[in-house]
DNA sequence: GATGCAAGTAATTAATTGCTTACATAGTAA
DNA sequence: TTACTATGTAAGCAATTAATTACTTGCATC
């Protein structure tokens, strides 16, 4: 009953096998500590047929970052779209954040992983298009948010979005460094009203 | 003038030389892109000769952690010394925090280049303990705010201490991702007072 | 001075790994 | 059938690099 499996496939449909591979086996082990070898395995093609198909190594990754960065825009999307106003959006969206990295555990270690890199590349540009988009979106939020009065009216928004994304990534680093992100939902939850106190929100 | 440059030197001088020259290049290089040959000629010796000091090299960038470690620490006991409530510990501590990522821009990236690891180490343990005291330290300090009834009586501790840490950790990330840390300080600067009405302190 | 050890060097080794190449074959269209 | 192209394999190349080794030398001590 199984799809059967063809011994050869168009090069579409490999990359985004690849990708998925890459991706799990980023659960595992860092970065560059994954080989194209490993790669190859788990898509089950010898390691030369992955040259069919990417270019390079780093541009695997680049694509594994492309895909992230597209899923997370849509399950931001799509949490934004549960809220009705814009405080309520916010909580959608931290939330859904939150339970994006327990649900992608390699992604914090993709981004980690650029982050620790001194010098600017394609890769990095890629996870700033993550990150970059995302905070504005809360920044817009925030603003909505001031003009319907629902927050404080001296509020810096800029600083407001930043601690609104960083609130996150720094529960994430703790997380990573604790406990994997085994009780990363469990403490977020918690975080998400002293948020809401930092920016006068009005209950 | 100069001191003299002995040609041998002790294993504890040397030990310090390599600390501080492999620190020295991890400010424009990631961790696992510094070879042992990049220190050794740093420090001035053959590659060689850095395993009569070393173990591993692994063991070198241990003992740089714990230099960090102990770094930082002492700069916190110093910041917390300087205030006189809680509160205002809490607000030299976060600036003395910043100030020691700006001072020290191989640190973030040692950090990051541990989390993005996946396995335990002990240079990931090295790294819990810098982190975990820290913490610990902010958790006793809100205790005492509360104590003292300089913050909000329903403040949720250990997720305040979470939030101090992950908002400085937090911004650190966006600015390494954006413009290395040239701008953290004045954007740290706008941080903390969110973070005081985040935990709800009386001014 | 003679002695012994810690610290240094130069050369080598063993293993790893991304990528290339020469060749093979599946699938498709003429 | 024939011919063509995309996909696949197996082998190997070239470069990198942590660690080891055999040998040397500076220096404190007797």
């Amino acid at each position: 009953m199984n799809k059967p499996i063809p011994r050869r496939s168009s090069t579409v449909l490999r990359q985004q096998e690849i990708v998925e591979a890459a991706l799990r086996l980023a659960q595992f082990a860092s970065p560059d500590g994954i080989t194209t070898q490993a790669i190859a395995d788990e898509v089950g093609l010898t390691q030369g047929a992955l040259f069919r198909h990417f270019p390079s190594k780093e541009a695997i990754w680049i694509a594994v970052l492309a895909w992230v960065r597209e899923r997370f825009r849509a399950e931001i999307d799509a949490a934004a779209a549960r809220g009705a106003t814009p405080i309520e959006q916010l909580g959608e969206i931290f939330r859904a954040h939150v339970r994006f990295v327990t649900t992608h555990p390699a992604v914090p270690r993709l981004i980690f992983h650029e982050l620790q890199r001194p010098v600017e590349s394609p890769a990095r540009a890629e996870v700033r298009q993550i990150m970059e988009p995302y905070r504005q979106r809360i920044l817009t939020l925030l603003k909505a948010a001031k003009a319907t009065e629902a927050v404080a009216a001296d509020l810096d928004l800029p600083s407001a979005a930043a601690m609104f994304v960083g609130t996150i990534q720094g529960l994430v680093m703790q997380t990573a460094l604790a406990d994997g992100v085994a009780t990363l939902e469990a403490r977020a939850k918690k975080m998400f009203p002293l948020f809401l106190s930092a920016i006068g929100a009005r209950p």
